[in-house]
RNA sequence: CCCGAUGUGGCGCAAUUGGUUGGCGCAUCCGUCUGAUACACGGAAGGCUGUUGGUUCGAGUCCAACUGUCGGGACCA
């Protein structure tokens, strides 16, 4: 079977070729079949939602996870890779509502929860298609076929077991926390859900100063000059609505506060107020601790005040005051107590902030440390209590649009205005969450819900995140490990209705709970409960484990009290830190890959997602992991940065500079993508995705690669290799093929650290280099002739096997990265040769490295030379004198020895490159070569240390004899502060950068002259090489086969003759002649310019 | 506001981990080879490494502050 050859480069239709034959094959199921008994390689797939579209990020993503499941197979393990689907959360349930134009309220009412948990079921795989379509396309190797789903009955179970695991364990409590919830939509929200843009928005509220009148006790004693004395707190707060429920003030223990005497502008009442020193000027006017107190009459702009009292906050702590507004006092605790808080500051406000606990976050915080009370005088609607006096029932905010609302927070601040109580009332700009879905503004209000006590487990989790190799590093020392130092319990529960239902039940009054861990379990319950007469049937088969119907499933307690269901589901994110147990249906099934003497299925070698799930999906598996089986989840993780638009901005619909993956696919195939994603720069970098990179990749690497094939099947289809022959021994094998496999082997072991490593773009851009600079143009360029000159002796052989080798090895090498054009190149050249039993490079090994062929002089030989040759072009630009041109001699200035003999080695190769005749070295001795010295600051630095400056600079002065001083007595010996150091040749560079009397170019160490003298010989043989030139030419132009024998007739010319004379076998045989003649009269002669001002008639015939 | 990453020719990225001549590719300009026809190859030009300060004999690299960009978190009184 010959090689095939192709017309032209088309990855796209490499794709859908090579995607064909994996197909027809099953290359994915044989190369995990064929590792069926290997050592595992555990990969974990991080669920997609299927109910958005897929993006060119996820190509990206899916790229990394691909190439080191592919890398890890062709190394011999078996990667197992389970598809997944996320399938539940908020982004659904927003859908469903989007596309049935409801919301939340009209579920149960409009719609059954049946009907809408339906409807999510169907809309979660909504995209599914798109998602297994572009998974084919972009060359993912993925389990589409027994993916998981996480709203899986088997799913659901085996999160529940994991729950209940925490339970037994008390990782599990119920508590309040103050969350964000909008009243209008009668929801909670996630802090996901108030980042959506547009939810903060700067509004203008009543904000009040609000006096709370110090207690005179023995502690206060001290605040009070007199006995009539009216000593104040003053607090800020843009939420008057709250100080009906204040129970505690906070201070900083650390700021400096003061006490002003001054007067109520409201009342005109005297009054003295305590607040931050550094906050004065913000509440009193320039000049006015000047004015006289007596003169003051109410109404007056200013307002004069004195200093009376200076205390740091600490002095204050522990002081009482008189509740402001005293509807209801708080049942559950102390209260109206001054209390020290962390988060105090003096940045605006008073410096002493009011505390409602039930109204945010901090004021929870703080007063629970100080075992204070609270109210929630504020119910669900966003209402007052009915108790709140006059201000029973009426909305905080206007959450019913209503016409007629009267802004409460006003009234109240009127209220304490009469009554002596405000310092200060005035409207306040601010930022403020609003729901996004109401446009109303949220309360941070008190909500029941569950609780992970990750805390518990933190320091755990701290030391095993040490044990996980992190890329990049920083990712899991920094981001991830300063998200655990400062961990927060998990709240779990969500109100919502398409999710994974909480597994507790509880009697009405609490006493007694219950938490579910199989379906098994909840069977035996339930025929509890239906002993008890609380339910009347068995479930079913296959009951459906979500809501509405878990809902319906009562258990009985002990003392055969009916138990209920906490209505909570939990957080998404529990259900994909689960998976995976969950995908497995652990503990109830596959329990031997969880076996610890195997751990053939975890925890994972391998995860890789984007770097936003750090306190994602990163967190909830190894939170899931340490806590219930104490252990990591994964032990390599890559989090790949994120995929910006080539301009650097976030890709965006409404910037419509978003890349659309499958036409991306469609026109630069799969490989192009993959290959300059991977290349580019590392993975956690930021990508900024540019096609115009894409193409470059196509053109440069790709092409080029596909050229060096090209050209192999074009001769060995003409020579008829196919790999059959015995192998050339390397030594041989001419020297250029010793050094491309050397490169070769030593780009197979750099490769391979990198892939293990989870470096791709390392590997890449080696691969690279190989593949342009010393594949394809040097060794292929150089050996060009040995492929189509002479006959099928051993040398043609040697360049036949040493590229083949070359080919199927880079097949190997790029198989991870760019799979469907590895195969190809790989299949073109194994179909033709069957040289391996291997029918796609996808069930091959990983390319083992030869280490006994690397020789390292060699490679460091032939750099001499790509180095050399490149010095000489370019003196041959400089002067202009063509490449067709012989010339004489180059020369070489020689330091040492060893250069000399590395170079000899390689002369040939570089006189014949840039068409020169000899290389004369240049020695010392000759008396023309120019040295120059420099200090060697590597070693020259431990052995000089702060001399170094007077070193270098002595260094720097040194003549042309002082070097040679040096070079004769090996050395040279450093005066410094009284002591002498003897520094060794080591500690200088000294090259040669300069030949007197030639013109020379240098590289580094590395400097050449050329010799530009032009005799009539050399001339003669120009010309003779411009004419074989002008003949190839016009011979390809005629479509002549390459083994064609033609005549060639001159049109006679002075000029000509010299050429013709001395080099006519030489042109005869490179063009493949029978004749060349000169005639007075060629008739259908081509004219060509021969070299400048030269037009020469030539007439080639077959 | 807090945390993290990042800032290197016009653009995209390197720089052996602190060693003195800061590389590569694209783009630009000028040329050139070829029995590989693929806009291939060669050459030139292009830089105060975001700013300032510090540590050091020596800083693109380490430290600090500032600044731009990106991401994550907090957003309260």
């Amino acid at each position: 079977m010959s090689y095939k050859e192709y017309k032209g480069l088309s990855l796209p239709e490499i794709d859908k070729t090579i995607l064909e034959f994996w197909e027809e094959n099953k290359i994915f199921e044989s190369s995990m079949e064929s590792r069926k008994d290997a050592p595992t390689y555990v990969f974990y797939e991080g669920p997609p939602s299927a109910n958005g579209k897929p993006g060119i990020h996820h190509v990206m993503a899916r790229t990394v996870k691909d190439m080191f499941c592919r890398f890890h197979t062709m190394k011999g393990k078996l990667v197992e890779r389970k598809g997944g689907w996320d399938t539940h959360g908020l982004p659904i349930e927003l859908s469903v509502e989007k596309e049935l134009g409801i919301t939340k309220e009209d579920i149960g009412k409009s719609i059954t929860v049946d009907e809408y948990n339906q409807k999510c079921r169907e809309t979660v795989m909504m995209y599914k298609d798109m998602w297994d379509d572009i998974t084919v396309k972009m060359g993912y190797w993925v389990d589409l076929d027994d993916p998981y789903i996480t709203f899986k009955n088997e799913y659901i179970e085996s999160v529940w077991n994991l729950l209940k695991r925490l339970y037994d364990n008390d990782y599990l409590y119920k508590g309040y926390t103050i969350q964000p919830y909008s009243p209008a939509a009668g929801t909670g929200l996630s802090s996901h859900e108030l980042n959506q843009p547009g939810c903060y928005k700067d509004v203008k509220d009543t904000s009040a100063v609000a006096q709370f009148r110090v207690i005179k006790n023995e502690a206060a004693e001290f605040l009070f000059e007199t006995a009539e004395e009216d000593v104040c707190f003053i607090a800020w707060t843009t939420t008057p609505w709250t100080l009906p429920s204040n129970t505690a003030l906070a201070l900083g223990k650390k700021i400096d506060y003061v006490k002003v005497k001054t007067y109520n502008a409201y009342t005109g009442e005297p009054v003295s107020v305590i607040l931050a020193k550094d906050l004065i000027k913000k509440w009193f006017k320039e000049g006015a601790d000047e004015l006289d107190f007596d003169a003051y009459q109410k109404g007056d702009k200013k307002i004069p005040y004195r200093i009376t009292g200076e205390y740091k906050g600490a002095k204050l702590v522990g002081l009482r005051y008189e509740q402001l507004l005293p509807y209801v006092q708080p049942d559950n605790g102390d209260a109206f107590k001054v209390l020290h808080g962390d988060f105090v500051s003096t940045s605006d406000g008073t410096g002493i902030v009011h505390i409602a606990p039930s109204f945010g976050a901090d004021d929870m915080m703080v007063g629970k440390q100080n075992g204070m009370g609270s109210l929630t005088l504020v119910d669900k609607q966003g209402k007052f209590t009915d108790d709140v006096g006059e201000f029973s029932g009426r909305y905080v905010k206007d959450y019913k649009d209503d016409p007629n609302y009267k802004n409460v927070d006003i009234d109240i601040s009127i209220k304490l205005k009469t009554e002596n109580k405000a310092f200060n009332v005035q409207k306040y700009s601010h930022n403020y969450p609003h729901c996004w879905r109401t446009d109303k503004p949220v309360l941070y209000y008190p909500l029941d819900s569950w609780f992970v006590r990750t805390t518990k487990a933190k320091a755990r989790m701290v030391e095993l995140n040490k044990t996980i190799n992190w890329k990049p590093a920083a990712t899991g020392e920094k981001r991830f490990g300063n998200w655990l130092e400062n961990l927060q319990d998990w709240n779990l529960s969500r109100s919502r209705f398409w999710g994974i239902p909480l597994p507790i039940w509880r009697t009405a009054d609490g006493t007694e709970e219950k938490c579910i861990g199989s379906v098994a379990d909840l069977r035996d319950e339930v025929e509890k409960s239906i002993q008890a007469g609380h339910m009347e049937t068995q479930l079913t088969k296959d009951f459906d484990l979500h809501r509405p119907y878990i809902d319906d499933v009562i258990l009985t307690s002990s003392k055969g009290e009916p138990m209920k269901r906490e209505l909570d589901l939990i957080d998404v994110w529990f259900d994909s830190g689960s998976m995976p147990y969950a995908q497995w249906h652990f503990p109830f099934e596959n329990e031997e890959k969880f076996n610890p003497d195997s751990y053939r299925g975890y925890p994972a070698d391998f995860i890789s997602e984007g770097v936003d799930q750090t306190r994602g999906w990163f967190f909830t598996l190894h939170a899931i992991a340490v806590m219930c089986f104490d252990s990591v989840a994964y032990k390599n993780v890559v989090s790949t940065g994120l995929l910006q638009a080539k301009d650097g901005r976030k890709m965006s619909k409404r910037l419509g500079n978003t890349v659309e993956p499958f036409k991306a696919i469609e026109d630069y195939g799969a490989d192009a993508i993959r290959w300059y994603m991977m290349s580019n720069s590392a993975p956690w970098e930021n990508l900024k995705f540019d096609l115009d990179g894409v193409d470059e990749v196509r053109r440069k690497f790709f092409g080029t690669l596909y050229n060096t094939y090209s050209f192999y099947a074009l001769y060995a289809n003409v020579d008829k290799f196919y790999n059959k022959e015995a192998q050339v021994p390397l030594e041989k094998r001419q020297e250029i093929d010793r050094w491309v496999i050397s490169l070769l082997n030593t780009l197979k072991k750099e490769v391979n650290k990198d892939y293990s490593d989870y470096e791709p773009s390392r590997a890449t851009r080696k691969i690279m280099t190989f593949v342009d600079e010393h594949l394809s143009n040097w060794y292929v360029r150089l050996c060009r002739r040995r492929f189509w000159k002479g006959e099928k002796n051993e040398d043609k052989i040697a360049a036949y096997q040493t590229l083949y080798e070359c080919l199927v090895t880079i097949a190997k090498l790029i198989a991870p990265v760019a799979p469907f054009f590895a195969d190809f190149l790989y299949k073109n050249l194994n179909d033709a040769t069957g040289a391996e039993a291997s029918n796609s490079v996808h069930l091959t090994d990983f390319p083992k490295v030869e280490e006994s062929v690397i020789n390292k002089d060699l490679e460091q030989r032939m750099d001499y030379a790509q180095r050399i040759s490149s010095l000489v072009l370019s003196l041959r630009k400089r002067e202009k004198i063509r490449v067709r041109q012989p010339l004489t001699k180059v020369l070489l200035p020689v330091l040492d020895d060893d250069f000399r003999s590395q170079v000899e080695g390689v002369k040939n190769l570089i006189l014949s490159e840039v068409n020169v005749k000899d290389i004369e070295y240049i020695t010392d001795t000759s008396g023309i070569i120019k040295k120059k010295i420099k200090p060697n600051f590597k070693t020259l630095g431990r052995k000089l240390g702060k001399n170094m400056k007077s070193a270098a600079q002595l260094i720097g002065g040194f003549d042309q004899d002082a070097i040679a001083e040096i070079e004769k007595t090996n050395g040279y010996t450093f005066e410094a502060d009284g002591e002498s150091i003897r520094l060794t040749l080591e500690d200088f560079i000294i090259t040669s950068d300069d030949i007197e009397g030639w013109l020379v170019a240098n590289d580094g160490p590395l400097t050449v002259a050329l010799d530009v003298t032009l005799t009539d010989d050399l001339k003669a043989e120009g010309i003779a090489r411009e004419l074989v030139n002008r003949i190839q030419n016009i011979r390809k132009s005629r479509d002549f086969n390459v083994t064609d024998r033609i005549k060639v007739t001159l049109q006679a010319n002075d000029a000509l003759n010299p050429a013709v004379n001395q080099f006519g076998d030489y042109i005869c045989n490179e063009v493949l002649a029978t004749s060349l003649d000169l005639s007075a009269n060629v008739s259908g002669a081509e004219e060509v310019e021969l070299v400048d001002d030269l037009v020469v008639g030539i007439l080639v015939e077959r």
